[in-house]
DNA sequence: GTAGAACCTGACATCAATGTCAGGGTCAAG
DNA sequence: CTTGACCCTGACATTGATGTCAGGTTCTAC
């Protein structure tokens, strides 16, 4: 499929699909004229590196663990990367969780007051 | 207390808390050589914007829910915002525990490649 | 009073993925 | 052959909190 398609399908844009290429996260063949021709489980990677990437890792990163991702196999150095990584998303959890309990605990009482001066039942 | 206090009990850089009174989101005294003076409550006040902004929530943003936070009173409008950025840290928060999910099967995999070649037990 | 630490303002730099524009090929349908 | 949609490269802009530097003032301790 050529780079429309292949943005319609994963909701990445044209630009963003040209720079994972670019950073070396995904390949494509070209026609003669030079467009970009991709392989049906690009969607399937693509989605992939959208995960990563929304979750905070950088396209080097993302880069790096590849090969792990797809055979499996890893050095020690690589397991210590992963675990770093899944740690830091850990952390940014505990942070997010933590605004939403505050946030939370604002709209509760907010409610508390409203419901004070226009009772519900 | 003077800025480099705040700085060193709260861990935002001096920058930050300058940024910090420059968006609105807090307010300091000034000695009459011109330097600032703050509250004991600020240190409060700055893990809070801290927390806030890990979250994601923008400036100005945090600046439209302080009053909301202090009063425990907000308008119709406020509480959709309110929460409407709580369902964004929810999104988020669920798209990171997507990842998270993604790395510990690839950490798993190869922890059970590693066995394989290497038997714990 | 003097040295050094801490403070002030203002300005420019940074990061990284993405948006956007310019200028120009390519391709399918009429 | 022409039109319009799609593609190409390359370059510059954006975002927003923070870093950093310059040039200057203030405070503290000796």
């Amino acid at each position: 499929m050529r780079i429309g398609e292949l943005s319609e399908r994963t909701g990445a844009s044209v630009r963003s699909l040209r720079y994972y290429e670019q950073q070396g996260l995904m390949t494509s063949e070209r026609t003669p004229s030079g467009q970009r021709t991709f392989h049906a489980d690009a969607v399937e990677r693509v989605r992939l590196i959208q995960l990563l990437l929304a979750a905070g890792l950088s396209s080097p990163r993302i880069l790096e663990m590849m090969p792990c991702i797809h055979s499996g196999t890893t050095t020690r150095a690589q397991r210590r990367m992963l675990e770093g990584e899944r740690l830091r998303i850990e952390e940014r959890i505990a942070e997010l969780e933590s605004a939403r309990e505050r946030l939370s605990r604002v709209i509760r009482i907010a409610r508390e007051r409203d419901e004070e001066r226009a009772p519900a039942a």
